[in-house]
DNA sequence: CATGGGATTGACT
DNA sequence: GTCAATCCCATGC
């Protein structure tokens, strides 16, 4: 509708969260539409600024052993959170892609704050904006995802993904090696917003 | 049942 | 640059 309706608001509606559709085809294409795709849970918010693929083929993805408890999830239906704890202190989060029963998941790596902001400072209790979601684990605390989160869909919510604000041009989005792996790192799975300041690091060159 | 390895981070040399 | 924290779970005896 081009015009607006008498008595409504001028303000667009907030678009609604990605359906399994979305997720449902080859990871690492997902992988690079997810930048600028906005992550929110309970009212804090940021751009995806940085995402890595796995897939069950490749020996660094959980689901290249197979289905087992850890990796139920990541075998089960496209749209949902995979989260699993890293280095027995952080959770990670990722988004469960391709069609079920294909082990293949999105990491979120880094946010640009949107809302909520002064929760993530008192959580980070960090004193650099820059600090707050540029890592997994980070983003996480800054956000409040926990081993919970395992398993929700992510359109009902309350953990959501939506469509970006702004489409980003496919050029600015730099593919690189994937980080702190050590089997198949020469895949260049990793999406960065081009310059971005909360891209972790390293930063890709 | 015991062991070992992380899709990390922050503190420190 | 190095390194430890800390816990889930896969693997092997």
């Amino acid at each position: 509708m081009a015009g607006t309706t008498p008595g409504s608001t001028a303000i667009t509606a907030p678009p609604e969260a990605l359906d399994a559709s979305f997720y449902e085809r080859p990871v690492v294409e997902v992988a690079r539409a997810l930048v600028g795709c906005v992550v929110e849970l309970g009212g804090v918010s940021g751009v995806i600024v940085e995402t890595e693929a796995y897939h069950e083929s490749e020996p660094a993805c959980h689901a290249h052993v197979g289905l087992t408890a850890r990796t139920a999830t990541l075998f089960g239906a496209p749209g949902r959170a995979y989260v699993y704890r890293s280095y027995g202190i952080h959770a990670l989060l990722n988004a469960v892609c391709e069609e079920e029963g294909v082990g293949a998941a999105v990491l979120i790596r880094a946010l640009e704050p949107l809302t909520g902001i002064e929760r993530m400072w008192r959580r980070r209790g960090v004193r650099e904006e820059r600090e707050l979601c540029s890592g997994p684990g980070k983003l996480s605390q800054a956000l409040g995802v926990e081993l919970a989160h395992n398993g929700a869909d992510l359109q009902e919510g309350p953990l959501t993904v939506r469509r970006p604000p702004r489409p980003r041009a496919p050029d600015e989005i730099v593919a690189s090696t994937r980080i702190g792996i050590t089997k198949a790192p020469e895949l260049r799975w990793r999406f960065c917003a081009r310059d971005n300041a909360y891209v972790s690091s390293p930063r890709p060159r």
